[in-house]
DNA sequence: AAAAAAGTCAACCGCCACGAT
DNA sequence: AATCGTGGCGGTTGACTTTTT
């Protein structure tokens, strides 16, 4: 691996920490204690901010840190806990033994937000297709009994094309599926139908 | 095989709170 | 009361890795 050797704007060291950096500063922590970041930097010999310093011992050297493999139940307890305590990660991880806020954080960003934009959207769908096989029902309904429905199988009455509408508009808010020849159909419900399988087998 | 895209995660930055002076 | 130093936090970056094309 190529170590980084970026300086800051204070013309300390800046980047990935070498093996021989954190034997330094856990040497220098084991003599003082953790606290007085900038002068343990210095007392350590290292070309280092304090901040740097404490954000690598809070992180990886002190005692007791886990890191990785993140168990189902450390999961369900992070999903449970940002549900209540929105991004506050401190707060979060000070429920998890061993972790910190920094990989809480990742692990939140890299895994369980997409995890839950998925279901999210996932609860969208299913509540969206009950909705529309709702109104089609409606919509069914009044095909079969309005005496305005001419000849050619043209569905032509106000109720039944301000719900095809609405259909519309929820079912394809993407404009996706559905395009305006539309307009020029009578409403077919098997055809209808059809779009919601494909709908269905584009979510699983 | 190689280039591009997507994912991961260690570390930095800016901001804020708080205690000391 | 004002200023300064320090610690702590969350957002973000970007180097590196992995996956996809």
């Amino acid at each position: 691996m190529c170590i980084q050797t970026l300086k800051n704007k204070e013309g300390n060291r800046s980047g990935f920490w070498t093996a021989e950096e954190d034997q330094k500063l856990a040497q220098v922590i084991q003599l003082h204690g953790p606290t007085k970041w900038q002068s343990l930097a210095i007392n350590a010999g290292l070309n280092r901010s304090g901040k740097s310093c404490r954000l690598r011992w809070m992180n990886y050297l002190r005692p007791n840190i886990k890191r990785g493999n993140i168990s189902d139940q450390e999961e369900d307890l992070i999903l449970r806990l940002h549900k209540l305590l929105g991004n506050r990660w401190s707060l979060i991880a000070g429920r998890l033994p061993g972790r910190t806020d920094n990989e809480i954080k990742n692990y939140w960003n890299s895994h369980l937000s997409k995890k839950i934009m998925k279901q999210n959207k996932e609860k969208q769908t299913k509540k969206k297709k009950k909705l529309v096989q709702e109104m089609i029902k409606e919509v069914d309904h009044n095909y079969h009994n309005d005496y305005n429905h001419n000849h050619n199988g043209y569905y032509d009455n106000d109720i039944g094309c301000s719900k095809r509408n609405e259909i519309i508009s929820i079912f394809d808010q993407d404009n996706y599926y559905l395009n305006s020849t539309l307009w020029d159909e009578p409403l077919n419900l098997v055809w209808m139908s059809n779009f919601l399988e494909v709908d269905e087998t584009n979510n699983n």
